[in-house]
DNA sequence: ATACATCCCGTACCATGGTACGGAGTCAAG
DNA sequence: CTTGACTCCGTACCATGGTACGGGATGTAT
């Protein structure tokens, strides 16, 4: 019974493709269970919560690289380094936030421009690309 | 004297490597000018322009595909249109800000509760990521 | 027992924005 | 006129996270 899954349901349960699990298993974020003699592998449930995981990672910002040093910790009992790669995830996220931030302080800027028509004769968005 | 640089001083001059310049050419974002029978071709100084152009809008977020767009405007006559682009834009950007800041508030609160060790039997980032 | 659904496996392809390679041709300076 | 730097052009490759295809083998339900 632990071994009762077929590739389909574990994808299934977990709300992906197929395609997404063998990838997962290339990539080496999981593991392929060994294949009977001319017969279809079978999957433990802890497969399909692993891929959830995944997926949880992934939403959190982390890239499947990432989520494959998460998974070395993942028995819970490495807290201080799990919580390193999270801090180290959070400064990226903060990072790119502020790169956000600043476009659209930019982008703002000019639509403004061009709403109030300061500068009729030539579009402030394109005159600020083209600038030398 | 228009049509003075090789294609290696346009990309030193946008500060982009030539195979930058050939690959933009290759995406239509730049015009290939003719090359004369068996001699290397020369580019206008308003191709450097046009590559700096190009590179100012990704800083501003845009994808190739839609500096494409915006290049057709860049007579700088579609204020309105070139608004729009701009606009559409903004709104993804803000879409993308808000995402990440969902993901650094879920970052926070879990490292947060890691470094209190209020879960000291099991991490709490790694059981999150296990729930079911 | 037969039909239909899945699985297996390798391989190729998608978007995105480039970079690298290699052999032949050309250009400019000394 | 030689040498070294640059150009040309097609093609292949990089990361990232998958999706698609196709023929044959299996599994399952009726």
């Amino acid at each position: 019974m632990s071994q009762s899954l077929t590739i389909g349901s574990v994808a299934q349960s977990a709300g992906v493709n197929v395609e997404t699990v063998r990838y997962y298993q290339r990539r080496g974020l999981l593991d392929e269970p060994a294949k009977p003699i001319g017969g279809q592998r079978r999957y433990a449930p802890a497969a399909a919560t692993r891929v959830r995981f995944i997926k949880r990672a992934q939403q959190l910002g982390f890239t499947l690289e990432e989520v494959k040093g998460l998974l070395l910790l993942e028995d819970g009992q490495n807290c201080r380094e799990t919580r390193h790669l999270a801090e180290h995830k959070l400064a990226l996220i903060e990072v790119r936030i502020a790169d956000l931030g600043r476009m659209r302080r930019l982008l703002k800027g000019l639509i403004a421009e061009c709403a109030e028509g300061r500068r009729p004769r030539s579009c402030p968005i394109i005159a600020t690309l083209s600038a030398p």
